[in-house]
DNA sequence: CGAACGGTTCAGCGTGGGTTAAGCTTGGGT
DNA sequence: ACCCAAGCTTAACCCACGCTGAACCGTTCG
């Protein structure tokens, strides 16, 4: 689950990526609009959290011309103002939410995982899947009833197997959302971290398919 | 544009109801959480707007029951309160926004209208072939509606095939598009994935023409 | 400061699956 | 009818992809 921050105020933008990257999502940061339009276009983020207040480029403009080139990234736009107009240029750029500072961070995560949940077409607040549950609101995931302690990167591994389960998930996709930045493909961590995942949750679950990623099933097979 | 309106308070929900409707939406409105859920099981709607504070049944307890049974449906609540657990239950809940009100109807309808359009956009283009159907979106195959193990290259000559089913597809444009790079005519290799395929989905599916290529067909030759 | 935790690197191993090769079948031309 | 080329099929081979255990750090605790 990797987010793109797009915020001017290093000191509140640091403050959001912490909070966040408790919470085991991967931030990449951007200071200024341009940067954040380039990240936006170019990586592959889950949603991206936008101030509307930008240097260089408007906030609203840089979802614009996301939108224009058929982007579909969720986006959720920060408000400093508690401005009406502001928020309906946010919504008619093609924001998918909004919260208006200050905030509780509590309350953007909430939405974010919302937004997410929402865009990966699952209604469900959560998905279960053979002996496994995930509650995409809490991120709590539990195996037959207790629940499943996880560290950051293997938390973040199986999110991103949860939300597609039952089809294939890249093996560079899994990447790119699970590290933060470039990832390097001249490693073998991520199959480390998909072994410990199975001695935790059973070995049938994660099905590997060469050349391509890893599947998660219920494990009936 | 169908809208459920799930509110207690005839007064609003009328005031509301004009304004969607103003605004072309189409709204059925129910007065408590059992028709609400009744209707939302019934019905076909494109979202929904649901009151936390009903008699009868809790709006929570609508939403989980939905929910619970597997619907979709893209759910706005309304709180009376400001309470922050309130909005968490929601959510919780498998809300996908919310507002509090009092709220300014213009927002109320941005937020329909994001929600909508975010969970629009799901269709899954699958082609069929006989037994054999191509969800092009994920790319999986079934065979008689179960998943098919495909290898690498078995997956890639039977997706050249299936794009361009009852034509024949050329030896060599198979060859280019199966093989990167150029192809060398030296081998055989082709014929045994293909003889890998056919023992998979049936002979008769694919059907070989001399000289030129193959040709995959319904199998109801 | 040391211990525990978590992420990465490395080396060794097993195996999936792509290739090759050899023998067989089919079809079409003369 | 005969022959040869095109294609089918089976079996063997072998490489590289992925799995795993252990060692190696960087961080975060007590």
């Amino acid at each position: 689950m990797k987010i793109l921050l797009v915020e001017d105020d290093g000191l509140l933008a640091r403050e959001i990526a912490n909070a966040l990257r408790q919470e085991n999502f991967a931030v990449d940061i951007a200071a200024d609009g341009e940067d954040g339009q380039h990240l936006g276009e170019t990586e592959s983020y889950d949603a991206a959290v936008l101030d509307l207040g930008l240097p260089k480029v408007a906030g609203a403009a840089v979802l614009r011309a996301w939108r224009k080139n058929g982007h579909q990234l969720p986006v959720l736009i920060l408000t400093a103002r508690d401005g009406w107009t502001e928020k309906v240029d946010g919504f008619k750029a093609g924001a998918d939410d909004y919260l208006t500072k200050p905030f509780r961070i509590e309350e953007l995560i909430m939405r974010l995982r919302a937004l997410v949940r929402r865009s990966a077409g699952h209604a469900a607040p959560t998905i279960i899947c053979g002996a496994l549950s995930f509650d995409a609101q809490t991120g709590v995931f539990e195996l037959d009833g207790l629940p499943l302690k996880l560290t950051a990167l293997e938390w973040r591994v199986l999110e991103c197997l949860v939300m597609r389960k039952d089809v294939v998930v890249d093996r560079l996709d899994l990447m790119e959302k699970v590290y933060e930045g470039d990832a390097g493909t001249d490693s073998n961590s991520l199959e480390v971290i998909v072994a410990r995942l199975r001695r935790k949750i059973g070995h049938e679950m994660i099905e590997t398919v060469r050349g391509r990623g890893y599947k998660l099933t219920d494990g009936a097979a």
